[in-house]
DNA sequence: TAGGCCATCTGGTCCT
DNA sequence: AGGACCAGATGGCCTA
């Protein structure tokens, strides 16, 4: 039914296959020769008025004999030609640019931290995509908690801050060093806070920048919280993870997972895709408070999920 | 105002 | 020949 990447090689081979994303977009710069640089101005238009369509040499008698088709004349008709079907290959490579956003933007729908008011920028997605397959792809191969700061350090790197701020504040992880050393006071300096002695991140403190925050999107929330393979069969003691929010002072909506994330008994389709009302735990059905997801204190929705990614939320919960 | 991001236009190249 | 894809150029918009 499931089907599972192979150990080792391939998820790591496409992360590394997007390695290029570390880099700053210059890998290939324009290094057009002169030759070619001529060629592009050879085609401009509108330098002939009569209507004949016959070859000329473009040398005359005096200069060497240039090789390969001789050019035709530009002549109107030939212009209106061109300029026909230059206006309809504008009109494909617009709708082929729409189509590669599309695909974009719902790949920014499955990123660990999505909004509809702040796009993550093209650059910023891919980057994230490629880390959150490297994070993912540790959390298969070596149980890593997706609620490690370690997590975290693998989502945002190579990122900019701005995003990076994004992402952190999505998760609720290492804006503060405070957060941090709760974190390993709890968990005996487990699981999380890899390396919080040199954090390769620097989270500006005290917080996050001004709203309109990203929001954690509520499917991927539930993978992240509720996933953890192959720690989740078989938890370490030491192993902080058990759903339980380490930070419960106040928190800044709509950022928090622990309290952004309410719980609603079977919303109908009609409410369910906005204004998510304050649920809290402990008054769920069939037990589902006792699944590390729901162990937290209070959760809400993301005021911008999609109905779509609610159907999933829904679903988890009612399997719970 | 500089810099980042984006959409669009454009010409080149490759493929069918 | 025409379409898909690519990369460079350009101008607009936004923000620090």
């Amino acid at each position: 039914m499931t089907k599972h990447f192979g150990k080792g090689g391939d998820v790591s081979e496409l992360v590394s296959s997007l390695s290029w994303l570390e880099e700053d977009g210059s890998s290939q710069d324009g290094d057009e020769s002169p030759e070619m640089r001529s060629h592009h101005h050879s085609l401009t238009l509108g330098e002939e008025d009569d209507d004949d369509e016959e070859e000329v040499e473009p040398n005359g008698d005096n200069g060497p004999k240039r090789r390969g088709p001789k050019k035709k004349k530009m002549t109107k008709a030939r212009q209106e030609r061109f300029r026909a079907r230059r206006i309809k290959a504008n009109a494909r490579e617009r709708s082929r640019m729409h189509g590669l956003n599309n695909a974009l933007d719902n790949l920014r729908r499955v990123m660990p931290c999505y909004s509809k008011t702040q796009k993550l920028s093209k650059i910023e997605t891919l980057r994230l995509a490629r880390n959150y397959i490297w994070a993912l792809s540790e959390v298969l191969e070596n149980g890593q908690s997706t609620e490690s700061h370690g997590f975290v350090e693998m989502l945002c790197k190579g990122l900019s801050q701005p995003t990076s701020n994004l992402v952190a504040g999505c998760l609720q992880l290492g804006p503060t060093p405070l957060i941090l050393n709760n974190l390993e006071d709890k968990c005996g300096g487990q699981g999380v806070g890899d390396s919080v002695g040199g954090h390769p991140l620097s989270y500006p403190s005290p917080g996050l920048p001004s709203p309109p925050y990203g929001s954690l999107e509520a499917s991927h929330l539930l993978h992240m919280k509720g996933f953890k393979a192959p720690a989740f069969d078989n938890p370490s003691p030491n192993e902080c993870s058990s759903g339980t929010p380490p930070y419960d002072g106040p928190l800044t909506p709509p950022l928090s997972i622990s309290s952004n994330f309410a719980l609603k008994q079977e919303p109908s389709p009609h409410e369910s895709e906005r204004n998510y009302t304050h649920h809290p735990a402990g008054s769920l059905p069939g037990g589902a408070q006792s699944h590390p997801i729901f162990q937290a204190s209070r959760y809400e929705l993301p005021l911008d999920v999609s109905f779509e990614n609610f159907q999933h939320f829904k679903i988890f919960y009612l399997k719970c």
